[in-house]
Order: C-alpha cells, then structure tokens, then sequence
DNA sequence: AGCACGCCGACT
DNA sequence: GTCGGCGTGCTC
C-alpha cells in the first residue's frame, strides 16, 4: 500500500477477444483517483486500448499469477469519476460470464457509442524541432516536414488526425516516424472525448434599452435589422439563433451587426438534445382499468411494494390493454421513488408510445436508441446517470441504462427476435433483462400477444409468474381468420396467381363500405429471382447462397443478405437465352397487382425499401391512421403495434416460405407473425376478418394461429421439438465457424469439433448433426454450423469453455447458446 | 484484435 | 541461399 492508502494494483478488463482481465500498476501521479469503473488508458500488447476498471487489489496476490515485473503501469486515467455504476458492472461480468464474451467488449457495448473515448496520438514541436525550423533556409520551408513543424509551431499540438486533415493521410504517415527520431517533435497518445461533449446553442436576446450604443440607433435600423428586432420582440425578447434567422429571414451578418451595436445580445449556452422535442403531446385519456387488468396490475404493484425480485410473464392479447398496466405499473414505480425501464423491440415502432409516456412522466422520461446520434445519446444517458431522468424506454442496449434504484423493468413484445444481439457480445437482452431484475430486486413483466415458447415454458414451470389477458378492452371481438386453400385455387384457375377470388372480393367489399385494409407479405422486392427457361439458371448473389431479388422500381437485383446490386440481365449470363422468366412475387409486385386491380383505391406500400429514409415509416403509418391511404401492403413491419380503427381486412399473401425457413422456430414465428397481424383487424366496432391464403392449411402453427389458439399452439410445438430435441426441454448451443476461404473454414471446424468431442468426455452433452460441412455462403463467408444440447444449461457452458479453450479460437466462432434455462 | 515467432514453398 | 505464407500463442 501506498501513503495514501490507495490500492497500487488495478484489474482492467480490455475490449478485446481476450477473456482474461489483466493487472496494471496505478502511477503515483493518478494515486487514489482511480475508481472501479472509471475507464483508463493502457498498452496492451503494442497497442494502446481503453480499458475498464474492474477491481482495486491492494497487493499482487499469488492467484493473479503475475510476475511484478510483468505489471505494466497505467498510462492514462480517463474519468475521474467512473462511467460505470457498480450495478452495470456486475450486469457485464455476469452477461461475459454466461455468454461466454469478453467482459471489456460487453462493457464497451454498455457505454453509449459518444462515451468509448477514443485513443488519438497527439503531436507536439519538441525544443529541436523549433530550432530546426528556424535553421531551415526559406526556400525549404515547402517540404513536407517543415510543413508540419510550421503548423505544430504555430497551432500548438494537434492530433495525428488534425495534421492528416490539412496535409493529407497518406503522406503525414510517412514522416511522423523520421520526424520523432530526429527528436523533432513528440507523439503521445491521449484519450480524446470528442463525441461526448454537452451540445452548446447560440441565443440571441435583445440587450436592454440603456445599454444601446446610440441614442439614435433605431434611426439608422435597415428593414433586415427591424424584422430581427420585431422577431424578438414577439419571442418575448430571445430565441435561438437558427430560429431568428428563419423566422424574421435575416442572415447570420445582420445579427453581427445587432450585436456590434449594442442592440442584442448573442450567447452560446448549453442545452439538451432533446430527441422527442417539439413532438404534439397526446392528450391523456383517462381509461378505466377492466377486472382483468386490475387484477393483473394489483399483482404487479404488490411485487413492486415488497421491492423483491419478481418476474411475470404478461400474456395479453392484441387489444387488450397492455401498455395501461405498463403505464400503471411505472408510475407506481415512481411513486416508491424508484426508477422503470422499458424495452421495446424497435423504437421507430413506437413513435406515439414515447409521446405517450412523454405526456404522463414529462422530463423524466429519457429515450435511448441506435438511430439517436452520439450526441444525442450520450445527453439522454448522462441525465439518466444523474438520476434526472427516472424512466428510461428504449431499444436493446438501453438494457445497460445507468438507471439508478430500478424498480421495474417491462419488456415489451418479448419474443421479439431482435432482443437477440447478432454479434460479439452476443447476449439477449430479454434474459440479460431478468437477471439484471434479479441481482437489483426489481418487478420484471414480459409482454407479449405471443410469448416465445422459452418464456411461456417458464412461465410453465413457475419460473415466472403468469398473468393472462384473455379479452379485449371493451369486449370487442377478436377477428374472425379464414384460411383459403391456395391449391383450390389453383385448381380452379389452372395458373398461379398470388391474389385470390376470396380475398379480392373482399378487398372489393372493404373499399365499398370506405374502411380499410392491410395486406401482408413477408418478402420485399417485385419477384423473388430470374429464372432462365432455357438453361434453368437461377441468377444468384456472388457473395451468398441466395438468390438475387428482383427489384422493379430500381430496376435492380438486389442480395437481401449483402445488399449485393446489379442490373437486371436482358440475356441469360449462361446461355444468352431471351427466355428469362420471373419467379415468385414480393411487396412491390402485390401493390401493382392491387392498384391494377383497385385503380381508385390508395394503395401504399411499407418495408425496409420504402422506409430507408428517415422518418418515412412514421409518415406512412401517420397517414394510414389518418385514412390517406385505403390498402396498405407491407412486410412483418406493418404487423406491428399501432391502433387503425378502420382497419376492417388483413390478407396474408403467403406464409408459408417462412415455414421453409432452416430454423427450429420457423413454425412458431410464423404463428406469432399471423396472430400479431390478425390482431390488427376490427378494432373499431366492427368485426375484422383475417384471410391467410397458404398451400398448408393443415399445418398447425397456420391452424392454431387461424383459432388464436396460443395453448393448442404451445403443446404441438412441444411435441415437434421433443420429436427433434430441440429446446425447451434442452439448452442448445450453435457454434458458427465464419472464413471467407472454405478449406479453412472447415478445418476450423474440424479442430472445434474435436475439441468438444475430447471434452465432451464427462459432460453429458451431445453434439448433434454430422460432421462439419458448410452450411451457407453469405457476404461472402462460409458458415458452419456446430450444435451441441445438454439437459442443463450449465453443463453445455462448461463444456463450450473447455473445447474453446483448447483451440483457443473463440474470437473467430459465434456462440450462441439458446437462453432458456436461466437462473 | 494486433503482433511476433516459427516453420515450409517459390524466387532474386 | 532468402522472402514470405499464415498457423500458433500471448498480451499485465
């Protein structure tokens, strides 16, 4: 121990694919400073990395197994007060732990993007180099290097990405080393916080009357000047400087010239970035909770009151008044003076819920999600941080709110699939959710219209506790879902053709009474590939074992996995044939098809291709509501939330390639999808129907999803599983192997598989499927697919540890272990 | 992730 | 004879 009493040793987690924390040694100049969770600034191998602090040691005991002459010091302390609480830091470690991540990656994860500093080496003229540059003869003084000594001289030091941007990338890499060995200039490396920086605003206010330079200044106003004056006069007397400007439609020069005078004032202040500013507010309706959701909130309240961990699972049917218990539930949560977070799959789907919550909690609601930009993100994290901010809603990292005294976490829409995080760190942000109520004694709900089978098995079980809506609000009546047979169909017609007499006809009585209709087709573009008739080529993606999709309106192929483009061949690339056919139909071919067939109805059309721009999903759905748009054709995006009173007709052109898909969830993701889109139709007063057009009516996920029958659903699912031992009656991992060369590829896989298999020895797992071959080809990488089951989750864990261990190829391999049995 | 160390093929 | 391929292992 030092004089101070400040532990000298730090454990600092790197966000690296290293799964080991390191020891460092505090310098005497950081002393005490540091704090766990402060982020610091470390070489590490080479390199220079922002590290995590994560555990004081007061002296190098044997079970580090570092040598202290190994111990390197702390180059840099970045916070001095540290970023991450020590709730969110146990949350990582447990998230590093069962997923088998690098703790540092899963803490970079948890900071908003605007807070992983960012290491900058920082350049400096040393003494030599200024005397250097004063010996160099003026006819010199164009060389590249007396540039750059020049610059530094005159503006001070500056990042090697600063000179790079005045002198050129390329040629400041060149010279940076000569000029350090010549001893000209210093290179040190410095953490850089550039996107966290609190965002200032100009002001402009008008100055008061006994400070105006000249008593006959209004005399001498021109008409610009006069319009600035009047503007803010009618602001009462300030307004931000973009909205002068705009509003009295004078130019940044003239507000200069106000200002020389005397006559307003301009100064920068600080403000919040305020992602839900000048939003229209809902009014509240004062809704009256029915039994059931009385009962359900009563449940939930009480859990709350014993401030002990709780988990429910919310099973509530579209319409049946979920988001009130949410709502309920948070503010009783406030009123413990607690904090609530809530997860939603997709925060662009919820535009009128944040306005909501907006409109009951005020500035205490903070909004977190990925298409915030960093500034903004780090404001609302910050206020959370602080506490100013008590209920945080927001999508699947806003699992890592710095959200203090949590009381209540909701998850909503649970079985939603982009809970799931894709890549390193991979974690599902549900689980990771209860768990993190678990260690923070906090009520979780999980709602859902159609919980995951995992959730409801848990449900099941007695893992959590089970609360049922089986109604609507107000009684009204579900849809009522018929199922057309489409091979009648075509039996009748004698040709393929993607819309039905059924549901045409009544598509035709929809329009007749002026309601509306949603169509939906979980596949975007016009058809699905080209076909050659004469050499039966499939034109397919370069990159990936897909196909290509033809898209009309950009009258390109486009890849769906890696957004691979070219244009459409008039020839066939193999055989030069004419005869190219298009195969299959996607969202652009189904709105031609309407409006071909409802030339005066208004047909629009929702999916990822119509709302690449900003804001345009929000657009689309405001004018359906507003009943601008009669038939509204979409992917899944169009299944979900939002209330369409008029809404009368759902078609479902065709589910049955999601049923194709190579997934042991295929059939419980196409019930969800119909039932989350049944549920859209007659909400008003009259009674929907639900037409779903299938070449299998007799499967089962379409048939129980037909009855809204979600029990019926579970128990056959249940069975298939068994049948395949799939999940919930084992945990299941997959282990993906990604190499863009394909023996390697396979090699790897090779290695890991016998990897498991030596440790498998007494672990009671099984490795399920053949031996590794190639599963895919996509954005140009083989995959391979390992999968391993065990009866308990752990078993499979510590087995997956060992075999990576021995091949120490983690870094390469996803894991993904099926997060069922948690806890 | 980077980077060094080390062991086998095609070249000045 | 050497340059360079990437397999393997390590980073406090």
């Amino acid at each position: 121990m030092n004089g101070q009493g400040a532990p000298p040793y730090v454990e600092v987690a790197v966000p690296l694919g290293v799964r080991r924390t390191f020891t460092y040694r505090l310098p005497l100049a950081i002393g005490n400073a540091a704090q766990v969770g402060a982020r610091v600034r470390v070489t590490f191998g080479k390199q220079q990395v922002t590290g995590y602090i994560v555990a004081l040691h007061d002296e190098l005991d044997r079970a580090l197994e570092v040598d202290a002459r190994e111990v390197r010091e702390i180059e840099e302390l970045i916070d001095a007060e540290p970023l991450i609480t020590p709730e969110i830091l146990e949350l990582t470690r447990w998230i590093s732990d069962y997923y088998l991540a690098p703790w540092g990656e899963v803490l970079k994860a948890a900071l908003p993007a605007g807070a992983n500093a960012r290491i900058e080496r920082v350049l400096a003229i040393t003494t030599e180099g200024r005397d250097e540059l004063a010996r160099l003869p003026e006819r010199r003084a164009l060389t590249l290097k007396a540039q750059l000594l020049r610059m530094l001289a005159e503006q001070g030091p500056m990042t090697v990405r600063q000179a790079q941007r005045t002198l050129g990338t390329a040629r400041v890499a060149r010279i940076l080393a000569e000029l350090e060995r010549a001893g000209w200039i210093s290179i040190k490396h410095q953490a850089q916080n550039a996107a966290a920086r609190a965002k200032r605003r100009k002001f402009v206010r008008l100055a008061p009357i006994e400070e105006h330079a000249a008593p006959d200044a209004a005399r001498a106003l021109t008409a610009a000047q006069t319009r600035v004056i009047e503007a803010l006069i009618a602001a009462d007397g300030e307004l931000p400087f973009t909205e002068l400007t705009e509003r009295a439609r004078a130019s940044a020069s003239t507000i200069a010239t106000l200002e020389r005078k005397g006559i307003v004032k301009i100064e920068a202040r600080e403000v919040r970035r305020d992602p839900l500013a000048g939003v229209e507010l809902p009014p509240l309706p004062d809704i009256e909770l029915n039994r059931a959701q009385r009962e359900a909130l009563d449940q939930i309240t009480a859990a709350l009151d014993q401030r002990r961990y709780a988990a429910f699972l919310l099973h509530g049917i579209t319409g049946s008044g979920k988001t009130e218990i949410y709502i309920r539930a948070m503010r009783a949560c406030l009123e413990h003076g607690r904090s609530a977070l809530m997860l939603v799959p997709e925060i662009a789907l919820t535009p009128v819920f944040s306005r909501r919550l907006r409109a009951h909690f005020g500035d205490r609601v903070a909004i977190l999600h990925s298409s915030l930009s960093a500034g903004e993100r780090f404001d609302e994290w910050m206020r959370i941080r602080r506490a100013e901010a008590r209920v945080v809603i927001g999508t699947r990292s806003a699992l890592f709110a710095p959200v203090q005294d949590l009381g209540l976490i909701v998850v909503d829409e649970e079985h939603d699939t982009s809970y799931r995080q894709q890549e390193s760190p991979f974690y599902h942000a549900r689980d990771a959710a209860v768990m993190r109520a678990h260690k923070e004694r906090a009520t979780i709900i999980l709602g859902s219209a159609t919980p995951s089978l995992e959730s409801f098995h848990n449900a099941q079980t007695g893992k959590y506790r089970y609360i049922h809506l089986p109604e609507r609000v107000g009684g009204r009546p579900l849809a009522q879902a018929e199922v057309i047979d489409m091979r009648a169909v075509f039996a009748r017609r004698g040709r393929e053709e993607a819309l039905s007499d059924e549901l045409l006809e009544a598509l035709e009585e929809t329009l007749a009474r002026r309601e509306q209709a949603i169509i939906l087709l979980n596949r975007r573009g016009y058809a699905n590939f080209i076909l050659c008739r004469a050499c039966g080529e499939r034109i397919g993606c370069p990159q990936c074992d897909v196909t290509l999709t033809y898209h009309k309106r950009e009258r390109a192929l486009l890849c769906h996995y890696c957004n691979f483009r070219r244009r459409p061949p008039a020839r066939c690339p193999m055989c030069q044939s004419q005869h190219l056919h298009l195969v299959g139909e996607g969202t652009e071919k189904i709105e031609d098809l309407l409006q071909a067939h409802f030339p005066r109805a208004r047909t629009a059309r929702l999916d990822r291709d119509t709302t690449a721009r900003r804001r345009a999903y929000e657009q689309t759905i405001m004018r359906f509501a507003a009943h601008e748009i009669d038939i509204l054709v979409g992917t899944q995006m169009i299944a979900k939330g939002h209330d369409f009173p008029k809404v009368t007709l759902v078609g479902v052109v065709s589910v049955d390639a999601g049923l194709a898909l190579p997934d042991f969830r295929a059939a419980e993701r196409t019930f969800q999808l119909i039932t989350q889109v049944a549920g859209r139709a007659g909400r008003g007063d009259r009674r929907g129907r639900v037409l779903i057009q299938t070449y299998h009516p007799e499967h089962y996920a379409i048939r129980f999803a037909c009855a809204q029958d979600y029990a019926n659903f579970y128990r056959h699912e249940i069975e298939y599983r068994k049948a395949f031992g799939y999940p919930p009656f084992f945990a299941l991992a997959s282990l993906l192997i990604q190499d863009d060369d394909l023996g390697r590829a396979v090699k790897r896989a090779e290695k890991l598989r016998r990897a498991l298999d030596r440790a498998n020895r007494d672990h009671n797992c099984r490795l399920l499927g053949p031996a590794p071959a190639p599963i895919a080809r996509l954005r140009g990488q083989h995959r391979i697919q390992i999968l391993a089951k065990a009866r308990r989750r752990a078993s499979l864990r510590s087995l997956i540890d060992l075999a990576l261990a021995e091949t120490d190829d983690l870094d390469r391999v996803s894991v993904e272990i099926d997060p069922l049995h948690l806890m």
